[in-house]
DNA sequence: TTGAAAGCGCTAACAG
DNA sequence: CTGTTAGCGCTTTCAA
């Protein structure tokens, strides 16, 4: 492997000059640094990140943090999205993403913290790990930069990512009460989600909002999983049977929801009328389509990013980046027949 | 941060006894071992790797490369699954793993080759890449010990693994045979992909094996886009009424090709039968639900960690494996009418 | 059982 | 414009 050592041989000069006309510095003879970038490249010089690292002690890496990185998680593919957001802007400012994922069997063994200052990230950005993870507290309090997703913390090191979730899931409310509903439901997620409050509260509103009763029995939790908000649905259905809508604070609830109503013998949207949250693939492509409040989760990653990347680079005016949603209505929904 | 200097300042040892003593070497007397280790947890000490692996050569990490990280991707989540296979071995072994993508706008700017070089990875998994791909040559004969996914090359530095795609696809076509169809079309992948090559080859033994005709005007190529199959089946559909059953060589595929049949008005799986290959999330869900050819995605990103760990440790038998697939009957392959 | 010293490849004062 | 020197944090001979 060539070093800037080889390098300076070749070119009959010093490895200080070699590592300047590397790097573009001006106080280098131009006739030298094309020379040595000549010899580089018939040396087929790759530089040593590492070593850099190590002297300059920042390694242009940023490390994602994610949980729940496991086979059955696919189905949502929020993580993806967003490590692939993540990953196009993290490439375009030539750095490089280290995934950390704490599914793992080694589970716990080491804490976020101590793998981000093991590998030296510069900094890192935390996803779908719940507000009561007591590892959270820690990297938030370390003095490690990060960006957190949907968790809304702030400080001189840490920013976040979201979307306004209060507003999003009104939007979703009152597109239900605008097409005459009056008896709607709430699945919502775990309480340890930052997410499941806000959306939680906009449901609150938009019923308060057009003088609608809110019924705390007709809100359940769902955890987030598709099973689990089936069986909610479903005892929901029997024991309210005037419930004619459904809002759902993530998409994988909704389809379970639908499998519950079509349980119970009714349909969607004529009986029951179902909206989720997130906008996953899944959601298009069910039958009927899911009307759903979009989230562009690619574009959060890729904000994280961006946001985190300039708090290393001290040139981020704020730290907090809120992105929006979008009101997507597909079959699921339809105008109340009651 | 701490180092091992402080820590044998804290001790009044010196730093060549902290290094033996925290790695576990056994020439160290057993107080002096506990009394470091309690000096370093009290001084919060975490191991800089930047360091360790510039003076091992080598860093524990593993470099994931694959094409088509974009948002659109996420449909097809085959390169999520392949990734959250790897991560999984990868974090059982104490490896870190980073993501190159070379979708990003500096696209080709570096070579993978060079990439991995500058991060130093002990070896890379390489998915998603066309067998066209100018820079797979490149890796190939890098030095660079790496893993290929669903590409067949092997030598002393390189390995792969895949599935039987002959034997899958057989078994398709067979299942469809066995339901009376005669008139099966096929849907290939673009030619760039090895996987292509073999399915074809599992149809037309399929069919062979059963006495039937292989008309090549019915073998189309839906570059594994669902547009293009769609497309594509449209054509076949309207050229050739007589076709009764597709074998597409993705579910995205025959996501499409679901489409066209809906299109020209016929039912599934009266009228036309599909069959998809992969069994991607979608597969199950759309309606009707898709019959397919089962791969273990995550199995196979799996074991390319565990065979790249291998190789990179020296002790793998093979530097092969091949992987089971599995055939889902859903309810878009039926008994032939006809 | 321990320590001194060299060196991995690179950058960054500081001199010239 | 260029070279000398020191040192980032760690592992590893080689001696003691």
């Amino acid at each position: 492997m060539t070093t800037i050592k080889d390098i300076a041989k070749a070119a009959g000069v010093s490895i200080t000059t070699v590592s300047r006309a590397l790097n573009g510095y001006p106080d280098v003879n131009e006739k030298t640094r094309q020379k040595i970038i000549d010899i580089a490249k018939q040396l087929n010089y790759s530089p040593n990140t590492l070593a850099r690292g190590l002297v300059m002690n920042k390694s242009k890496t940023i490390g994602l943090l994610v949980s729940g990185l496991t086979r059955e998680s696919a189905k949502d593919n929020f993580t993806f999205e967003v490590l692939a957001g993540v990953n196009q802007y993290v490439s375009e400012v030539d750095y490089d993403m280290v995934l950390f994922s704490t599914t793992s069997t080694k589970q716990r063994e080491k804490t976020y913290t101590q793998l981000c200052r093991e590998r030296r990230v510069d900094g890192a950005i935390l996803q779908g790990i719940r507000s009561d993870d007591p590892y959270l507290q820690e990297v938030v309090e370390s003095d490690i930069p990060c960006v957190l997703i949907d968790i809304p913390i702030e400080s001189e090191t840490v920013g976040y990512v979201t979307t306004d979730n209060v507003l999003g899931a009104k939007k979703a409310v009152e597109h239900l009460i605008s097409l005459g509903h009056k008896n709607i439901a709430m699945i919502n997620g775990y309480k340890y989600a930052f997410v499941s409050e806000q959306r939680l509260k906009g449901y609150k509103e938009a019923l308060s909002e057009a003088g609608l009763p809110i019924h705390e029995e007709w809100i359940a939790d769902g955890a987030f999983r598709e099973d689990a908000a089936e069986a909610e649905a479903l005892r929901l259905l029997t024991e309210y049977p005037c419930i004619s809508a459904f809002f759902c604070a993530s998409d994988l609830m909704a389809l379970g929801v639908m499998k519950a109503v079509k349980r119970v013998g009714k349909q969607i949207p004529d009986d029951v009328a179902v909206i989720g949250y997130d906008d996953i693939i899944l959601a298009s492509y069910a039958t009927p389509a899911l009307s759903t409040v979009a989230q562009n989760i690619f574009a959060m990653g890729y904000e994280a990013a961006k946001l985190l990347i300039h708090m290393l680079e001290g040139k981020a005016e704020s730290h907090v980046k809120i992105l929006e949603t979008e009101l997507k209505i597909r079959e699921s929904t339809v105008k109340n027949r009651n």
